[in-house]
DNA sequence: GCAAACATACCGTCTAGACGGTTTCTTGTC
DNA sequence: GACAAGAAACCGTCTAGACGGTATGTTTGC
């Protein structure tokens, strides 16, 4: 028997750290490591303690979403509530979110996110209802021709970076920032 | 003893086949459906049959990376010899191949190639040397910073269209695509 | 004492791959 | 152009292990 029956029950910060650890998982090993097994043992919880705190894999994943999502917005909340300029307030909110180093903690996790979508066909229904809510919350003053152009270059930005491609050098990134910062007033 | 065991032999038929199938598969069904029983048995070929084009998982998908690449190396190219203008040369095949109806086929198998990247740590090293090569191949004619800017854009347009997120209107899809186009010539 | 929070043991299924056999293709030889 | 002989292209079967999930026990906190 081990000792961890023993120790102090904080189910909370079990159910937080298999969360944590299963998107470690993802992103260092790939998707596929994310199995139930490795998970719990990675957490120091048998299996049958994950499958305590999730009823199934999915849930798991989609506690996975959830949580990350509640993170992002409350970044995005944060930058936009420093922000004076109504116009492409919203736009600029998403690019420091993915870029600056304050952000950057959540943006690895945000690279969970987008395997696990890739990955898991049933979590794109999810994906879409939340970015459309998004659009429509900021439709009066982020739905420039070019605001939109700019999230697509951050989302590009990031993917090159999720892959791995060859990255831009420090000064060239900084030039990419105020580009892109200075679109989204145009 | 079945009839497939009989049948006339196509050894490039086959292998083409399989990919295909593999890159189908990973499409709709997510790239976890994409097992060796499930390939070999939609191609109508036995497991032991797809070992033999392909010794072990990995070298499939090692393939279907060089397929997609080839492929996409051939249309980049072709677009390129009709575009008189050197300055963003590079840049807008990038963004006809993706987004007009003539690529789109291919377009669809890219898809596949990004599930697969994401999903294999492996092949992320290939990817990186490919795109490097690309870079340095159009160094003086496409490293403008709207340049990059663009391709980070249709990179992130074609993730939007990969996650299945809400879509552009027609026009408006034709109004990026002019914007994206303009901005490799300023 | 009772429910929540774990642990342990176990099962059915799926998967990658090895292996040995069978059929067709190709190539050299005369 | 016939024919042997080896190479290439398959097929069907089998296995070890991983994986998701269940069933049941044990401990802890209130």
């Amino acid at each position: 028997m081990s000792k961890a029956h023993h120790r102090k029950k904080h189910p909370e910060a079990v159910r937080q750290q298999l969360l944590e650890v299963a998107a470690k998982l993802s992103l260092e090993k790939g998707p596929a490591s994310v199995t139930l097994d490795a998970v719990s043992q990675a957490a120091g919880v048998s299996k049958g303690g994950l499958l305590h705190h999730f009823p199934n894999k999915l849930s798991l994943l989609d506690g996975l979403f959830t949580d990350l999502t509640d993170k992002f917005d409350r970044a995005i909340a944060d930058r936009m509530r420093d922000d004076p300029e109504p116009k492409g307030r919203f736009t600029r909110a998403y690019i420091s979110v993915f870029f600056l180093p304050e952000g950057l903690a959540d943006g690895e996790k945000w690279k969970v996110l987008t395997v696990a979508l890739i990955s898991e066909p049933h979590l794109r229904e999810r994906w879409r209802q939340w970015v459309e809510r998004y659009l429509a919350e900021n439709v009066g003053t982020d739905s420039a021709l070019d605001a939109m152009l700019v999230r697509y270059a951050v989302d590009g930005l990031w993917l090159a970076d999720l892959l791995g491609s060859p990255t831009m050098d420090a000064p060239t990134r900084a030039a990419m920032l105020d580009r892109l910062s200075a679109l989204t007033r145009s």
